[in-house]
RNA sequence: GCCCGGGUGGUGGAAUGGUAGACACGCAGGACUUAAAAUCCUGUGGCCGUUGAGGUCGUAUGGGUUCGAGUCCCAUUCCGGGCACCA
């Protein structure tokens, strides 16, 4: 019997179905095993090859834990809201509930055909009522709770509103807002309930905030850092700014430490720990109060990790969006301060961060005070110096922080030593903490560790500053803009949040007609009629992508509870998750949010642990290979005129009289052409204001004006001479203003990727283009064209009549066309094979790029590996004979191979055992059940339907998902002699056969009395020969 | 820019500090075939040499630790991921 995987894979798939052999049940008095894969985004783009690999790898572990008694959970379910599906909807009007789900209905399609063991019973999706009512709960838990710093653990806001009518809040030690005033329990009582409410804000675990947003007033909406392209949105290329926004928040910043303390109990991979800690971002240092000279009222206060430093300070840096700029400003700067505000809030954070090279700065006119010597220092603002962290404000010490001297060298701003250590400080900064204090008043003389405390001790007796920690993590925005997410359960009095009751859950997002923001600029939930509670109006923003899958591995334990998020029986049970597997690219997001929620329902005695997964392996990313078209911009036709229609047209015409234009005359004409009075001006058919600009101008000087559209360029552009031939007569012809009168076909041109070098690399807009529509780098023009992207576009070919693409390998995302489906390698090779070949791949935890090449050799190894039990006229044939020595040697080895690279997930090299076992017995010619029936067993978690047909052939009428893991035993794996290698010098030189069992001292005189070995050893002593059992000889001259 | 990974034949990759290149792909040669496909066999890191010798270089680059380094340490370089409203 030939092996056809159609022939079996959808049997048996069907029969699990019927069996339901992935069923799980909680049963307690079985070992469980939790193992959890990241749930997808339901793409439109359908699941794609990516998914699979970490998928694979748990189902392969899930499988394996199984067959080794474990009852497993391994379940599956979606993170169904998302920006995607609110843009498609926004396109078409189709609802994203709609368009999600027909996604998932592919995704599940495209699953079930890979042969995964997920119980489907079990199934989440984030933006089903009945799971977000939960999300919901958790967000009304979390603005009923504050966090106590004395009892370190979140407690009830009731609590606290108890304390403070007893006494105040000056002996409660809780994370609140900076601003929380002081006010005692007398001052409490006399306030009113609204008064009373907006302070109780700044001590909630979830609170609405001010926050920076990337605000985009022409689509009237909030982008993230990613869609924003050099300063305005990537779809339209409109403007966009920085601005503060009244937002959630979630008060994070609060489990700061225990966040990084945390860490340490878990088995996670030490890069995701370390970015954890990174971004939290703990630093110990003091701040410290200026004042601003001739403004009583204004104080900036700054952080520093190294106030030892304060007497170098010798300027200070606020950022642009600081609220004191506006005050501090003089007259004489103003109009400089204004402008560079302007231009700071339109560059996007991380243009921000990345620009390193070149300083930039104005000075605001006024001085802060130095709170120790109390000297003048002039106070700047600068972009490098982020709003967001920190205070907004900096302490400039040029002779310790690089970008600080790099500020003052650039400024003429003076560069005090403050160690006698420092070296160099014409050249750069130098940061040590090395010898001791000099132009430092009080700590002069002393060293590093004195300075400190000296410091900051004065700060906190003259009310001056304080010691402080600070983190870089920021309280994280929870609000979106947006239509496809989970409502937040609050509603508005008097600009008061309040929560709905709980026996209203689950809030269901409404209806709305356009999934767009509302004229007034709310978000699209302002369009929702009735969308009021008890009268008052709800909140309108809905929660962040983030905030479902936070706790999502919880709900699988109990999926279907009406009355809690998840049973306590459940929660006993399964625990935690044991085995999380998931993109790196999640470390500092998902990872991070998900922590500090667990460790809230931890304090809250909901969840057993602090941490909701005890080990964490990163998959690495299947990456796409992406390929990209070029548009061209204007600037490309102005060039494309100059090189390609009058350089050959003026060799042409002889001689000529060409106008350089002045610097004038290029700003009123772009392509400031001129010869016999004629100015040629290109520009696009729809700049009618242009032209008519363009046209005054030319009337004015006395000039005729030639438009050349780039339209109708694009039209010719693989015929220069038309244009040439246009020109030609316009020279002739006594008008005052000539256009093509022709209606455009084409309105866009690309330009292949081989001929770019010849213009400049700004006249072109590099596009991703759909992988599908190429092929070999090779633009598939026909099929481009039913594309919308192409439907108006011209291409200008390469000599050879090819558009070619450029490519990068980058992240496969529908975003950038690259993804690559399994569907089609599945019905071609069978899902055993695309199962085996992913993990063939490499280690999971690699990104690679995308590659077919190579899957023959797995779809040959199962092809091998079926024809083990046939005969040679086709029959199932095996033979229940015992296993020669060497039989047994191959199959023991296979299952300490494939039974310890499962352990460490090390998928890959385990198909390779499978492959080399094989090949060994055939070479054996062996078609014993004894050895076939354990390779059986092994290959079950790899490749199922094989497996389970070939169990069912062996007689078996039970799933081979349920057969014990083979066990292997050393006496079969062992050899009467090991063939050592000898080096001299840890070279390579000789080889030589020992009994396994040798001893040291008998190894090394028989290696030194090999001839190869005193040959290289040239008749000189052994110094010292290192044997190590088992593995080789080296011999030291 | 900052943080985190990674760099091994023509390709994917293997290698608890112990014979670098397992297992595959590809390629070359051969067998079977009228032919092709499929299948099977042999070879396959570079260089020098050889007729079954052997030598030498080689894991991005340059240093270091070690009897011994792809593996550990330092520096450089290139590539990928993340950088707070993509998920």
């Amino acid at each position: 019997m030939e092996y056809r995987p159609s022939d079996i894979e959808q049997k048996w798939r069907n029969w699990w179905k019927e069996h339901q052999t992935y069923k799980v049940e909680d049963h307690p008095d079985k070992p469980k095993y939790y193992i959890l894969d990241m749930f997808p985004y339901p793409s439109g783009a359908g699941l794609h090859v990516g998914h699979p690999l970490g998928y694979i790898a748990t189902d392969i572990l899930a499988r394996y834990k199984r067959m080794r008694g474990f009852n497993v959970l391994h379940p599956m379910g979606y993170d169904s809201f998302g920006l995607p599906a609110e843009q498609y909807a926004i396109q078409t009007g189709i609802h994203p509930a709609i368009s999600t789900e027909q996604n998932i209905v592919r995704y599940r399609e495209q699953l079930d055909n890979i042969g995964f063991s997920f119980d489907w019973s079990r199934e989440v999706r984030t933006s089903d009522a009945a799971f977000y009512k939960w999300t919901q709960w958790i967000f009304m838990q979390l603005f009923n709770h504050y966090y106590d710093s004395a009892a370190n653990k979140a407690m009830p806001v009731s609590d606290l509103v108890k304390r403070f009518a007893q006494s105040g809040n000056a002996g409660i030690k809780a994370v609140c807002d900076d601003d929380t005033p002081n006010f005692s329990a007398a001052e409490w009582n006399a306030m009113s309930e609204r008064e009373q409410l907006l302070l109780l804000l700044k001590y909630r675990l979830t609170y609405p905030g001010e926050a920076y947003v990337n605000w985009c007033p022409a689509l009237g909406s909030v982008l993230s850092n990613d869609e924003v392209k050099d300063g305005v949105s990537e779809r339209g290329g409109h403007r966009v700014e920085r601005k503060l926004m009244n937002q959630w928040n979630m008060r994070i910043t609060a489990y700061a430490d225990r966040l990084i303390e945390g860490l340490d109990g878990i088995d996670w991979p030490d890069s995701i720990k370390e970015q954890q800690r990174n971004w939290i971002g703990r630093s110990v240092g003091a701040s410290v109060r200026f004042a601003v000279d001739g403004h009583d009222q204004a104080f900036i206060e700054v952080f520093t990790t190294r106030v030892d430093t304060i007497y170098g300070a010798t300027f200070m840096v606020l950022a642009p969006e600081h609220e004191l700029v506006e005050q501090l400003t003089t007259d004489k700067q103003r109009t400089e301060v204004d402008a560079y505000t302007r231009w700071a809030a339109s560059r996007s954070e991380i243009d921000r961060m990345a620009e390193t090279k070149k300083v930039t700065g104005v000075f605001t006119g006024a001085y802060a005070i130095n709170p120790f010597n109390g000297e003048r220092i002039p106070i700047w603002i600068a972009d490098y110096v982020l709003a967001g962290y920190g205070t907004g404000a900096v302490m400039a010490v040029p002779s310790g922080d690089q970008r600080d001297w790099n500020f003052a060298t650039q400024f003429k701003l003076p560069i005090v030593p403050i160690l006698d250590a420092q070296k160099d400080l014409d050249q750069a900064a130098d940061p040590t903490k090395e010898g001791r204090y000099i132009n430092s008043d009080m700590i002069n003389g002393m060293p590093y560790a004195e300075a400190v405390p000296t410091l900051i001790t004065w700060l906190e007796q003259n009310g001056l500053g304080k010691g402080k920690t600070q983190y870089k993590l920021r309280n994280a925005v929870f609000s979106r803009q947006r239509y496809w997410g989970e409502p937040v359960p609050a509603y508005w009095v008097d600009d008061v949040p309040r929560l709905i009751e709980e026996s209203d859950l689950p809030l269901v997002l409404p209806n709305i007609d356009k999934y767009l923001p509302t004229e007034t600029g709310e978000p699209p939930l302002g369009r929702a009629e009735g969308w009021n509670y008890k009268g008052h109006q709800y909140e309108l923003s809905t929660m962040p992508g983030w905030a479902g899958s936070s706790w999502y591995f919880y709900r699988y334990m109990d999926p279907h509870n009406d009355g809690e998020f998840c049973s306590r029986p459940a929660i006993n049970y399964w625990q935690q998750v044991d085995f999380y597997l998931g993109g790196a690219e999640h470390a500092v997001g998902h990872l991070l949010y998900s922590r500090f929620w667990n460790h809230f329902l931890y304090d809250l005695g909901l969840v057993p642990h602090r941490e909701f997964a005890r080990k964490l392996v990163n998959q690495g990313m299947i990456q796409g290979r992406s390929n990209f078209v070029y548009r061209a911009k204007e600037q490309f036709f102005e060039e494309y005129l100059m090189i390609k229609v009058l350089k050959p047209f003026f060799a042409d015409m002889g001689p000529m009289v060409i106008a350089e234009p002045d610097y004038e005359e290029e700003f009123q004409y772009d392509f400031a052409f001129e010869a016999n009075d004629l100015v040629i001006e290109v520009t696009s058919w729809r700049q009618e204001e242009k032209i008519a600009r363009v046209y005054k101008s030319a009337l004015a000087d006395g000039k005729r004006l030639m438009v050349l559209f780039t339209e109708e360029l694009i039209d010719h552009i693989n015929e220069p001479d038309v244009t040439a031939g246009k020109i030609r007569a316009a020279l002739q012809s006594r008008e005052k203003y000539i256009a093509s009168t022709e209606k455009p076909v084409c309105e866009q041109l690309f330009v292949s990727e081989n001929l770019l070098y010849k213009y400049h690399p700004d006249a072109f807009t590099k596009l991703h283009v759909d992988v599908n529509l190429v092929d070999a780098d090779i633009l598939n023009l026909e099929k481009a064209r039913t594309q919308p992207m192409f439907e108006k576009a011209n291409f200008k070919l390469d000599p050879k009549g090819h558009y070619t693409c450029s490519y990068e390998v980058e992240k496969m995302s529908k975003s950038k066309y690259n993804v690559v489906n399994p569907d089609d390698i599945v019905a071609e090779h069978g899902a055993d094979c695309f199962r085996m070949f992913e993990m063939f791949l490499g280690p999971i935890t690699d990104a690679k790029p995308w590659n077919t090449q190579g899957i023959s050799g797995v779809s040959g190894f199962l092809k091998k590996f079926w024809g083990l039990f046939f005969n040679g006229s086709g029959a199932f044939s095996v033979s229940d004979e015992d296993l020669t020595k060497e039989e047994l040697r191959v199959l023991h080895t296979c299952i300490k191979k494939v039974t310890d690279d499962i352990e460490r997930m090390s998928m890959n090299t385990c198909v390779s055992h499978f492959m080399i076992a094989t090949n060994e017995l055939r070479r054996l010619n062996t078609s014993k059940r004894a050895a076939l029936e354990p390779l059986v067993i092994m290959l079950a978690p790899f490749g199922p339907h094989t497996a389970e047909e070939l169990w069912h052939q062996l007689g078996h009428d039970t799933t081979v998902c349920d057969a014990a893991w083979p066990v292997y035993n050393e006496e079969y794996l062992k050899t009467d002699t090991v063939n050592y290698p000898i080096q001299i010098n840890g070279k390579l030189r000789a080889t030589i056969e020992l009994p396994s069992d040798v001893t040291a001292h008998d190894a090394e005189q028989a290696a030194l009395a090999l001839e190869m070995v005193q040959k290289w050893m040239e008749g000189k002593p052994a110094r010292k020969v290192v044997f190590v059992p088992g593995r080789m000889i080296n011999v030291v001259v």
